[in-house]
DNA sequence: CTAGCGTATTTTGGATACAAAGGGCCCTAG
DNA sequence: CTAGGGCCCTTTGTATCCAAAATACGCTAG
């Protein structure tokens, strides 16, 4: 959370202090904060009066975060009874990256169909950025990387729809990744290196393999992860 | 739209006259209504305060229902804009029927492997229902068939993950469904059988094929509407 | 002592009121 | 006549307020 919004509107500087995100923005990233960082336990109940006195807002921008978050999984609601933290399962987390596999094959695919030089680089830079953040032990900015890497790549693919798809299965695996990724920083760059490889060469079946395996080794990571 | 929400709450019979659905519910589902009926037009720019006239409610829902319309790609929202009606382009129903049958196939397999006579029987019974929403001529009722039966699959499959994948393609599909479902009706529902014949017999790679046409069907069908 | 009912409190759902940002229009100056 | 700037109006974003629903507790009766 960090941020006190409450401040974000006071002028302390000429220029009138233009709050670029709206509130609703504001208070749904601290709260994927506070539920990705442990802060909120799974199935806690999230009052709403309660969230918008610690986040120094009103009851309204709360709500409306609450219903993004519900859309993307991050938390329950039930009507007449308001939202609880979703309780993730094993069994979720297998369907999640069995849809993940399913999209991150076809989007590299895809990617390697229209292979195209400078795609390539781009893909690359962020890759980078993501060895950088392990490099730095930061989890968080690898995670963020990650993502963007992901994005990137659907962006190459240039298939709209299933870059959202891919974006929805992202934002839910990131409650688990923060379980299993930080483990396997390194090595997960590196299967993107060769994803993006793959991709330059136009190698349709050499990408879609490397993503499979790229998928295959993050199951298996988290897997020994939540056994020990 | 139809329904004048003011008059839901009040009670012309004895028993306390329960209003099933939060407002904003109804809400959404009348403007998803109205803009797959083509009566809100594509580009168009949905002011909150009429919208809540119009509807006979408050801002609040209608605001509430815009965010949820914005998630499920019926309406843009832009910052400080306001709500406008998604335009759909020809290249958009290309990627969401590409997305669909790499969803689908991979749903008919998962559902042929778990095969199951109570499930396959669940499916045909759905399936008819469709049917005879077209011998009806009621191409609405057939396209709420047509979802049932997508999700029934999805859920015979096993993976909620995918299950909601799907649920947001089929949702945006919703929109060129009215113009080449109509049309062939009868044909879809037998694919539908067949690929229930081939579920049923657990045979992954018929299930994988029929699901396959099937979608390729639907482009074919789709792309011929559209060029007349 | 237990089960069932009724009430009271808590919390969400919806409505209204207010502030701020954006866009369009008109007016003026070059 | 055109380009630039400023004002006004429209519309969204946020806050507060009221009503309705659900749960939890306590009381009473069997």
């Amino acid at each position: 959370m960090a941020v006190d919004m409450r401040s974000a509107g006071e002028a302390d500087l000429i220029r009138p202090v233009q709050r670029a995100v709206p509130l609703r923005q504001a208070v749904y990233e601290s709260m994927v904060e506070l539920v990705v960082s442990g802060r909120l336990n799974p199935g806690e109940h999230l009052v709403e009066t309660d969230l918008a006195r610690q986040l120094g807002v009103s009851r309204q921008p709360v709500r409306e975060a609450l219903h993004r978050l519900q859309a993307e999984g991050w938390v329950d609601l039930r009507p007449n009874q308001g939202a609880f933290v979703h309780e993730p399962t094993d069994n979720e987390v297998d369907q999640l990256l069995d849809a993940r596999e399913l999209l991150e094959v076809e989007t590299a695919r895809l990617a390697a169909r229209s292979a195209d030089a400078q795609a390539a680089a781009r893909l690359r830079v962020i890759c980078h950025e993501g060895e950088a953040a392990v490099k730095a032990g930061d989890a968080e900015g690898f995670i963020t990387a990650n993502n963007h890497f992901h994005a990137a790549l659907a962006d190459v693919a240039g298939n709209a729809v299933l870059a959202e798809l891919a974006a929805i299965v992202g934002r839910r695996m990131r409650w688990y990744y923060r379980l299993a990724a930080p483990l396997r920083g390194e090595t997960s760059c590196a299967e993107h290196l060769e994803m993006i490889d793959a991709i330059a060469a136009g190698d349709e079946k050499r990408a879609a393999k490397a993503a499979r395996q790229h998928t295959e080794r993050t199951r298996v990571a988290y897997h020994r992860t939540v056994q020990s």
